[in-house]
RNA sequence: CGGGGUGUAGCUCAGCCUGGUAGAGCACCUGGUUUGGGGCCAGGAGGUCGCCGGUUCAAAUCCGGCCACCCCGACCA
C-alpha cells in the first residue's frame, strides 16, 4: 500500500474529546472516525487489524471445536418476548417496525436465535456437545457509550454458544473456552486476568470475566496477592468479622445529635469507631422502597443487593425522595419503621449495641440490637468488597484494581433451552433441555485494548500478528532518482516475497515521515535515503526498539524477513 | 435518567463578559526553497459561528427553548 493513496490521514493534533490513549491514537492515526455517539467508522488500516483479530478469534474457536454460523441482525420481537428479555433488556434494545407494523429488534446478542435453531435441527444426545459461534454486529442502545471503542452501541462480538447433555458436559465446554480465551488474549498482546463475575441479565451460574487491568477500566476487581483469589467487585466477598459481638446487649437510649447526618460525623460526635454504627441507605427496587442496613464502615454492593431482592430495577434514592416517603435522611434506621422492605447485611445481626438513626431529625439511638429492636425482611451479604478487606479464602488483604472486561464466559444452564424449547432425547429416550453456555468477546474493544496495551509516547506499537502491514518503508528525498528507484524496487521485492509493506511515497520531509511511521506503528521500519544509498544500504528499525541498523540493500529483503520472524517469535 | 462540561474552517482553539467587517496555528491547493525527527517564504481556497425562536437599527456575542458530543454515576463485550 502506498501511503500517498491511503484513505485516511494522520492528524497533527489529537481530537479534544479523546481521553484514553487508545482513543487518541486510533483517531490521531486516522484509523477510526466517530459517526455518532458509540458509533464508529473503521478506515482501511483499522479494518485490517480488526480482521486479523477476528482471524485469531476464529482460529481459537475452531481449534476448540466451534462451528461458525451467520445469524440475522433483525430479530422478530416475539423471540425476545418468549425469553422474557424484551423486558429485562428493554433499555438497551433498538426496536423498529417493518412497513406492515411487525415489530423487530436489532439483535443485542443471539441466544434467542441460536436456541431456536437448535430446536429445529437437534433432536438427539448424539448431536451433542455442540459449539456454535458467530462474529457479528450487535446493537445495544447503551446508556452511555464511552472511551472511544471501549463501549459502543454498534459493535462486533464473537459469541459462542455451547449445548451439552448435562452439567458435566458444560464444565468441559466451559474449560475449553476458558483456555481458548487465554490463547486469544495472549496472541493479541493484551494481558488479562480471569475473575469471578456476576451473571447479570444473562442468567446462569458460574461466570468468569477476562479483565485487562488498566486505570481507564470501568470495572473494579479485587485480587488476593496471597492465594490468587480474583473477583469483580460486583460479586467479590471478604471475611467479615463482627467488632462488638462479645458484648451484652445494653438498653437502647436516644441521644441528641444536632446537625449530625453522616456516619463520619456521627462517629466523631460520639467518639466511637464507625464499626459501632449502623448505616441506613434507601433504594427503590421495582418501585418499592427499600431500606438497607449495613455497618457504618462499609458500602452497599448494588449488584448483590439487586440479587438479594430479586429485583430487576434498582436505583439509589435521593434525599428528597427519601423525605417524600416520610423517612428521615441522616437519621434513619429500621427501628420502628413501617412501610419499607428492610434488607440487612449479614454482618449487622452479629453485632451488638450499634448506633443507628432514631427516625427523628437530630436524634440517634444507642445500643440498637438486631432481633430485640428491629428485624429485617432479608438478611444477606450485600457489602461491597474494597481494597484492604481480608480475602475470603485466606484472609490476606485484598487489592483493588480497575480493568476492562475483554470477554465473559457464562454457564447459562437450561434457562433459555427451557424457555425456548431447546430439548433433545437422551440415551433413555427421555426429553431433556440442553445445558447451555455462552462466551462473548467484543472485537472493537479488543482492538482498543491492544492499542492501550501496546503503545508508547510516539504512537501505536502493533504486535506483529495484528499489524496491518509488517513493514513501513520510508523513502527520503524522493526527488532523487536513485532513491525513488531503490525504494520502488525494494517495495516490489518485499511484496513478491510475501512481505506486506506500507510504502511512504509522499513528498514529505523526513520528520513528517518518521513521526507518521511511529504513530502508525508497523513492526519494522525500513528507510531508504541518499545517506543509506551512499553505503549501498537501507536502514532497519524495529518499532519497539530505539536502535537502527544499516544492512546491504542487496540482501535487504532477506534480512527484513529474518527480522520479522525474530519479532514474531520474540512475542 | 441525574450531575458537570463543550459546540466558531478538516484538527486544536481565540473572539462572547463590554453587540457593529469572523480570526490564529496546523492541515489543504499553487509556486519556490529545504531534505534524517512534524523546516522556511510567498500566494490561495475553505465557515448557514450546533439548530429554532426572541431582544435590538444591528447578534458568534444578550435572553429562551431544543439538539449533538464529551466526562462522572445507574448497564455491559
Amino acid at each position: 500500500m502506498r501511503l500517498s493513496q491511503l484513505f485516511g490521514k494522520t492528524l497533527r493534533q489529537p481530537p479534544a474529546e479523546a481521553e484514553t490513549a487508545s482513543h487518541r491514537l486510533l483517531v490521531q492515526a486516522g484509523l477510526v472516525a466517530q459517526v455518532a455517539a458509540g458509533i464508529y467508522a473503521f478506515m482501511p488500516l483499522a479494518w485490517k487489524v480488526l480482521r486479523r483479530i477476528e482471524d485469531i478469534v476464529r482460529q481459537e474457536m475452531d481449534a476448540a471445536g466451534g462451528q461458525e454460523v451467520h445469524l440475522p441482525a433483525l430479530h422478530p420481537l416475539e423471540m425476545w418476548q418468549a425469553s422474557g428479555r424484551d423486558q429485562t433488556m428493554k433499555d438497551v434494545l433498538f426496536r423498529l417496525q417493518d412497513k406492515r407494523g411487525r415489530e423487530f429488534v436489532l439483535g443485542p446478542t443471539h441466544e434467542e436465535v441460536i436456541t431456536e435453531l437448535f430446536r429445529r435441527f437437534v433432536r438427539s444426545y448424539r448431536d451433542l456437545p455442540l459449539l456454535v459461534y458467530q462474529i457479528q454486529t450487535k446493537f445495544r442502545d447503551e446508556p452511555r457509550p464511552r472511551g472511544g471503542l471501549i463501549r459502543l452501541r454498534e459493535f462486533t462480538m464473537k459469541d459462542l454458544y455451547s449445548f451439552d447433555v448435562d452439567w458435566e458436559g458444560l464444565d468441559v465446554s466451559y474449560q475449553k473456552m476458558f483456555r481458548a480465551y487465554q490463547n486469544v488474549f495472549r496472541r493479541c498482546g493484551v494481558p488479562t486476568v480471569p475473575v469471578l463475575a456476576d451473571a447479570g441479565a444473562m442468567g446462569g451460574r458460574d461466570t468468569h470475566e477476562f479483565i485487562f487491568p488498566t486505570d481507564i477500566g470501568e470495572d473494579s476487581c479485587l485480587f488476593c496477592p496471597g492465594c490468587g483469589y480474583a473477583a469483580n467487585a460486583e460479586v467479590a466477598t471478604f471475611q467479615k468479622a463482627p467488632a462488638h459481638a462479645d458484648e451484652q446487649p445494653r438498653p437502647m437510649a436516644e441521644v441528641h445529635t444536632p446537625g449530625v447526618a453522616t456516619i463520619p460525623a456521627l462517629a466523631e460526635f460520639l467518639g466511637v469507631p464507625t464499626t459501632r454504627t449502623c448505616k441506613a441507605v434507601f433504594y427503590t427496587a421495582d418501585d418499592r422502597p427499600v431500606l438497607v442496613a449495613i455497618r457504618g464502615d462499609m458500602e452497599v454492593n448494588e449488584t448483590k443487593l439487586r440479587r438479594a431482592l430479586g429485583a430487576i430495577d434498582l436505583r439509589y434514592m435521593g434525599e428528597e425522595e427519601v423525605a417524600r416517603h416520610g423517612f428521615v435522611p441522616g437519621s434513619a434506621s429500621a427501628v420502628g419503621l413501617q412501610g419499607v422492605t428492610v434488607v440487612a447485611d449479614d454482618l449487622v445481626p452479629r453485632e451488638r449495641n450499634l448506633v443507628a438513626g432514631a427516625n427523628r431529625p437530630d436524634f440517634h439511638l444507642l445500643n440498637v440490637n438486631y432481633g430485640r429492636d428491629w428485624q429485617a425482611d432479608v438478611v444477606a451479604d450485600i457489602a461491597l468488597a474494597q481494597g484492604g478487606h481480608p480475602c475470603p479464602q485466606c484472609g490476606t488483604p485484598l487489592e483493588m484494581r480497575r480493568g476492562i472486561e475483554m470477554g465473559q464466559i457464562f454457564k447459562l444452564g437450561t434457562y433459555y433451552s427451557e424457555k425456548l424449547g431447546a430439548v433433545f432425547l437422551d440415551r433413555d429416550g427421555k426429553q431433556r433441555p440442553a445445558v447451555m453456555g455462552c462466551y462473548g468477546i467484543g472485537i472493537e474493544r479488543l482492538l482498543a485494548a491492544v492499542v492501550e496495551a501496546n503503545h508508547d509516547d510516539n504512537g501505536i506499537v502493533w504486535p506483529p500478528e495484528l499489524a496491518p502491514y509488517q513493514v513501513h518503508l520510508v523513502a527520503l528525498s524522493l526527488d532523487r532518482g536513485e532513491v525513488r528507484e531503490a525504494a520502488e524496487d525494494l517495495y516490489r521485492r518485499l511484496w513478491e516475497t510475501g512481505i506486506e509493506a506500507l510504502y511512504d511515497d509522499r513528498e514529505e520531509t523526513p520528520g513528517v515521515k518518521f513521526k507518521d511511521a511511529d504513530l502508525l506503528g508497523m513492526p519494522l521500519r525500513v528507510t531508504v535515503s541518499p545517506r543509506t544509498l551512499e553505503q549501498g544500504a537501507v536502514e532497519l528499525k524495529p518499532r519497539r526498539d530505539a536502535g537502527t541498523e544499516l544492512v546491504p540493500i542487496s540482501g535487504a529483503v532477506e534480512e527484513v524477513r529474518r527480522r520479522l520472524e525474530g519479532l514474531s517469535a520474540g512475542g
